[in-house]
DNA sequence: CGGCGCTTACCCAGTTCTTGGTATGGGAAA
DNA sequence: TTTCCCATACCAAGAACTGGGTAAGCGCCG
């Protein structure tokens, strides 16, 4: 960010201003779709694309999602079924700030499919990109992505503005999806966050049993009700909804830096 | 944003620039917060705060609290708890984006102890906020938020700028808290993430091997590799573990590629 | 070429989970 | 007070998982 390029930050930080002026009157997702598809091509990107995801787990979620990326890559994308495995997407999940594609490799690891099917991109055209990713937990999770065609660089200046307006974007989506209102999730009683989270940390419902000094089988009724709650019929499944609902968190199950492991938990521990 | 204004502009998204690299050098809390002291005022603010949290059920404490509140705000905050009834604190699970404090209304409900609490905040100084939110699913939460003291006013243009500037923020914070392991940690090969994504999904490993083409003792034995390789026993370990790493995501599992299933599918499907 | 890692596949014994029940007592709400 | 929810506890059958092996085919790399 020198001074000689000053001039073209005023113009995309003046951008931003517009863009969120247009979206304030926007009602429909065709709207959003084209102001995006005019703001992506003032900062230098090629192509774009916007996802929003309700939390939901039972009702029909509302999605949303808007692109212009080749014709190709979204037919692949869909017919082989790419979404399982996106490293995009799975970076999202581990970055406050939007990141440029280049870097997923130090947010999470590659594998060999991962790299293949970023080539599997460039070679529809989408050859790098900077994503920006938001959850609001129990409510929503969305990203908004900005692309660059096979030889062009992404525009490093304008990366600082379309993190805003990827941002504004998202808020746009989410007001135009009406999810205002939390949707209700599954609650559980403590007893059963309490058998849920030592089966989190890896013990059989025997081993949760005599730590909390009751008996097997409640401990098992326990997680039958827990299970019945979020409509899912295996533990692994259990304790991923519960995760993903705030319910309990990662730092309860591994030791994290700042949870002071008690020698003795950590003594009976199997896992971690 | 008119054109007079634009040399303020430039210098402000230069500040985010220096602030940047300024975070690339930082290795301890108190450095950031020294940052953030001085970027805070640069920006036209009195007051900072940045709390990032891990996700978790018996988080009492966060993982990093930097403020330069008043004094008698932090003690009147703490002495009373009122953090589990701050108005500011549930309105970030409401917005992607950062928002000013008066627009929380628009946000959430308020109650009338939402706003004796804003008053008493104004009383020790805090007249006006815009507080910057950011969730990562079961990992944490942060807020950085950039105040001013009575007889000021938010200064708009600023905005933008302070949520990039809180948001790199937040990131150096993720960072120096030890939350997010870099990824040097056990990998799995693409057959066994595949496995594995599909157990997460709440299939067995008959259906897997089904969804897959292959035998079921094939899918056991790729498990079997897997958990070897995270030292885990069982299967919700495995994948609360790979979650963690980043080898699969919420994304992955929540949205099943392709299909939206009806109700009707819905119910007949075992999982999610 | 030889080793190494990945994928595939199989066997077996023991353990654990899942699913369907029933039942008692306490406490909160209607 | 009656009803509902929660925590507790038990039974039983069948499915699924776990942990211990072995092994062949293939591709990559030094």
């Amino acid at each position: 960010m020198t001074r000689d390029r000053s001039n073209g930050m005023v113009m995309t930080l003046q951008l931003v201003g517009d863009f969120s002026t247009e979206l304030d009157s926007t009602r429909d997702p065709v709207d959003l779709e084209r102001a995006l598809g005019r703001i992506c091509g003032a900062l230098g990107f090629d192509h774009f694309a916007l996802s929003l995801e309700a939390c939901a787990l039972e009702a029909a979620s509302p999605e949303l999602l808007l692109h212009n990326y080749p014709a190709e890559w979204a037919r692949i994308y869909t017919g082989f079924e790419l979404a399982g495995r996106d490293p995009v997407r799975r970076a999202c999940d581990h970055s406050f700030i939007g990141f440029a594609w280049g870097e997923i490799g130090s947010l999470i690891p590659l594998t060999r499919g991962d790299r293949q099917m970023l080539n599997i991109g460039r070679e529809c055209g989408l050859d790098d990109g900077f994503t920006v990713p938001r959850n609001l937990p129990g409510l929503a999770r969305g990203t908004c992505s900005f692309v660059v065609r096979p030889g062009r660089r992404l525009p490093a200046p304008s990366l600082p503005v379309a993190e805003l307006v990827a941002a504004l974007a998202l808020t746009c989506a989410l007001g135009l999806s009406g999810l205002v209102r939390r949707p209700a999730t599954a609650r559980l009683t403590d007893r059963q966050r309490e058998c849920l989270l030592w089966t989190a940390r890896g013990k059989t419902a025997a081993e949760t049993a005599i730590i909390l000094g009751i008996s097997t089988e409640t401990v098992i009724q326990h997680l039958k009700l827990a299970r019945e709650r979020y409509a899912v019929h295996c533990k692994q499944s259990l304790v991923l909804s519960a995760l993903f609902d705030g319910v309990i968190g990662f730092a309860d199950v591994f030791r994290l830096p700042g949870s002071r492991p008690s020698r003795r938990l950590r003594h009976q521990a199997r896992d971690g």
